[in-house]
DNA sequence: TGCTAATACCTAGACACACAAGGGGTGGAG
DNA sequence: CTCCACCCCTTGTGTGTCTAGGTATTAGCA
């Protein structure tokens, strides 16, 4: 998998992992590998910043927990972060749109 | 349209564009333009130089020409450039599954 | 006991690439 | 004579991903 393809998706994937729930850094991961059935490996040097970021942004907050002796670092999404990844989803539509439109594959999304 | 996630698909863009016959810089905008129904505006700042890294990479070859008085530099796919872009098409629908998993979404054909 | 792997967080620096903003120039329309 | 469309190019900036390192706990195994 080219990882230049990544650049802009991190954000949004986590902010989707995150909307189905309060996950932390290293289960985010986890999903994203299964839920992309094993395409991509969210990568810790990419993972942590963007998680910061969006904090700094206030679409996510977060709070620590103990769990079997271990610190585990929960990020929940905020009221904005739930718009915010709509209006991803929706980019990213246009993007995939744009993109298969040039490339004339005549593919479109479809709600599971 | 967020330009973040253009990042990598520039180059592929290009090679399809040039994959239908001979082109050049302008005209590439204009394609790309139309063919992503005005979503994908290539600025010259990353244009000429995916062209150039192109061209280095042997995947596309250049010649100038002379047209009303304005000069063109028309590039062709070589064949490596042929390869190149049959992998990078599949690299991308590898890509847009794994984030259309991750995101809950499927290709397929669109209802009507 | 010591080693390794998995779990869990983090950061500094390297690197790649799209873009803004500048440069050059021609031809035609108002 | 000014402006726009056409046509090429480069420098510098910003952003975002990754590599490679750091810290720490727990569990399994030799």
């Amino acid at each position: 998998m080219d990882t230049k393809l990544l650049n802009g998706t991190v954000e949004m994937l986590i902010l989707e992992v995150v909307s189905q729930g309060p996950s932390y850094g290293y289960e985010i991961t986890q999903t994203v590998i299964s839920r992309s059935d094993g395409r991509f490996e969210l990568k810790e040097g990419s993972l942590y910043p963007a998680l910061h970021r969006l904090e700094r942004q206030m679409l996510l907050s977060s709070y620590w927990t103990e769990h079997d002796g271990r610190r585990r670092k929960y990020y929940k999404l905020t009221t904005t972060g739930r718009k915010a990844l709509a209006a991803r989803r929706k980019e990213w539509r246009e993007f995939a749109s744009g993109v298969n439109g040039v490339l004339g594959l005549e593919l479109g999304v479809v709600s599971r």
